[in-house]
DNA sequence: CATAATATTCTAGAACC
DNA sequence: GGTTCTAGAATATTATG
């Protein structure tokens, strides 16, 4: 398990979008929906003022929206319409998905395979009505939601084992030195020795 | 957190069925598909044999079957259709979801008719229409999904809460004691330190 | 230095009210 | 008509060989 990430791969705007939306200290001004999956500026001109120049070279909203779109952001309508934060979704910029980060891509080759079978000239239709809701994109949520959950447990599980084995030797040290060491801080509420993750037994 | 699972709300045969499906044991009679979103019993005959009896009461498979009608499992069509194996789903029944096993409820609820119906022996049904993805299902699994990961993060918080704890401890009480501990054992592999957790610092 | 990739700004199209 | 979201296009900046 070297680099799942591989930053290198991702473009800049990506990780600095990431870090901007991430970092607790501008919680106020720009920060995760409640789900994670997607984000939202809560105070357009402070964030314009105080948080873009920090990592662009503007403090203009318009540019930061327009590399959003770019980069395939989504504006999405919060549900109290009258409200003046914006939120933005890509279905690869997630709070829990930074290793999804590496599949966004610039510019709009987002549409181009969706029907296979006009192999005869791509004639610029019109193209009257949009659907409503492609609801294809589910299927891609659910199978990525799924993939990192699985990664996220697996992680979890060697990182569980390693502080294991790390706790054991500490704790088998300290039993060489008696007299050190009286007894463990018994948990004050017991919380079921460990939380409850998943099926399998990860302490 | 004293126990998101609420085991003591969960039908028994829930629990069962969840020890049943998860148990590596028996997984070459019985254990989750690929993706963890459903389960098959691969042998027939020797899961009612061997597995049945050791849970319930009786070592018959057309009652287990109708165990899992009644709790509202559809069996699905498995690909590759001349198997002989048999596959069943839940939306609320996953590997990575037993929270939700108090989700299921008993009784058909829902509205359609036990399709499953006895399905042991029963002869491959003409089933002449087969109806298209039932795409609403998706937001279901994406909300199941979303959920259960916000509580693993939660549990892994709180996880690490303890660890940081006893570590804490554990090393004021080694500062009363020098000398007692060398090095910690040195990471052979060296994992990447920890697993990246999503972008907060969780230790 | 040449070239590509990305960033920034401005403007226009499309959908919606 | 006005508003909002997204895309096009032009220029500037940076990265890379």
């Amino acid at each position: 398990m070297v680099d799942h990430l591989e930053l290198d791969k991702v473009a800049p705007f990506l990780i600095k979008l990431f870090e901007i939306v991430s970092s607790p200290a501008s919680d106020n001004l720009v920060c995760w929906s409640e789900h994670g999956e997607s984000f939202k500026i809560v105070d357009r001109t402070k964030f314009a003022q105080d948080v873009l120049p920090f990592y662009f070279k503007h403090d203009n909203l318009r540019s930061f929206i327009r590399q959003l779109n770019i980069y395939g952001f989504q504006r999405c309508q919060n549900s109290s319409g009258r409200d003046r934060t914006m939120e933005f979704f890509h279905p690869m910029f997630t709070r829990n998905g930074m290793r999804n980060l590496k599949d966004i891509k610039r510019g709009n080759q987002s549409k181009k395979n969706d029907t296979v079978e006009d192999g005869v000239d791509e004639v610029e239709q019109p193209q009257a009505k949009r659907p409503r809701v492609d609801y294809s994109t589910f299927k891609t949520d659910v199978a990525r939601l799924q993939k990192n959950l699985e990664e996220f447990e697996h992680d979890l599980k060697q990182h569980t084992l390693q502080v294991q084995q790390k706790l054991a030797y500490i704790l088998s040290a300290l039993d060489d030195t008696p007299g050190a060491v009286q007894q463990p801080p018994a948990d004050s509420e017991q919380r079921g020795s460990s939380p409850e993750l998943s099926a399998g037994a990860l302490l």
